[in-house]
DNA sequence: TATTGTTATACTCTATAACTATA
DNA sequence: TATAGTTATAGAGTATAACAATA
């Protein structure tokens, strides 16, 4: 299928009726919010295949697999935060993983309301099955860049996360 | 895919028992796919604020919006291919806009089950607010990119928009 | 009173597929 | 038979907030 319209002549790429002025452009195909949500939304799809169908884990699900078979030990507040998650999905994601018998939890001596959780042994198996392979994959997406290119996009990356957040704080 | 990526030899902070050998080490905080997607939905919040907050429209409705905006007439299956949506996603998007008299559809004598959508005149006035809007927002998150920075992202964004299209192909 | 984590609710989104009306 | 678009349905994800236990 072709890209193209219903056919008739294209008379300009943006809105225009009665002689009034047009906007400033806005293309979709090079509007960068546009374009970096269908990238990371591919890339996404590639990597979420790997645990999705295989381990039946869900993207959070996976997140907190991840932030313990890195730390070891967390409470889900710890995990909330370095997963970028919110609460509530920690708390279920937690759950299902329990029931599952991927993670387990023990009493926080110190603090009663909180849980110290950690990766079962059949959770580290699996995490370590799904490592190789997502970073495999992260690998093969990379190969399209040159060293010299991905520490650019490295450093390009940290700014443009800056700049979100302090638009974000700006409200 | 090359599953060579076991790396039994190294030892690291991440997940050991018992002297067993841990997996190459993943740490979310560098892992491309999560840093995409956590800058990509920040950026989204950012922008989605706009249209949806004051406008009440959804991330599709606003996808629909600006594939009209930028090409005038559409038919249903032209604004899924441009918008990256799915049909259905646009169905119900166009739907909810004609209800709400954001755009208009007109029959398409060549192919009647296919309709010819455009805006309507409040749905052009409504794109002529938000365009200005999402660009000077953009405007300022790319504001953190030197000028040669953000060609090279450009180029960088195309390599990696074809190499993860390239591995979604292979399966 | 504030905090950790859970639960309730209602809502949106998504995925699959069946369906209709044309062609 | 194939295509454009719609509708049905169920499941997943999300947002807000109320809640219990503990501090």
């Amino acid at each position: 299928m072709s890209g193209k319209t219903d056919g008739r002549v294209r008379r300009s790429n943006s809105v225009q009726a009665a002689g009034e002025p047009s906007p400033k452009d806005l293309k979709l195909a090079t509007f960068f919010p546009y374009r970096l949500a269908v990238l990371s939304f591919d890339v996404s799809q590639t990597i979420s295949q790997l645990y999705a169908d295989r381990f039946n884990l869900t993207r959070q699900e996976w997140r907190v697999l991840a932030a313990l078979g890195e730390n070891k030990h967390m409470s889900a507040a710890a995990i909330a935060e370095y997963s970028t998650l919110e609460k509530m999905q920690v708390s279920r994601a937690v759950s299902k993983l329990l029931k599952a018998g991927l993670i387990a939890r023990e009493e926080n001596i110190r603090d009663r309301r909180s849980h110290s959780l950690r990766l079962s042994d059949k959770g580290v198996a699996i995490y370590r099955k799904i490592v190789p392979l997502v970073l495999a994959r992260e690998k093969f997406i990379l190969s399209a860049l040159s060293e010299r290119e991905r520490k650019e996009m490295d450093s390009i990356f940290a700014k443009l996360v800056n700049k979100t957040r302090e638009m974000r704080k700006m409200g």
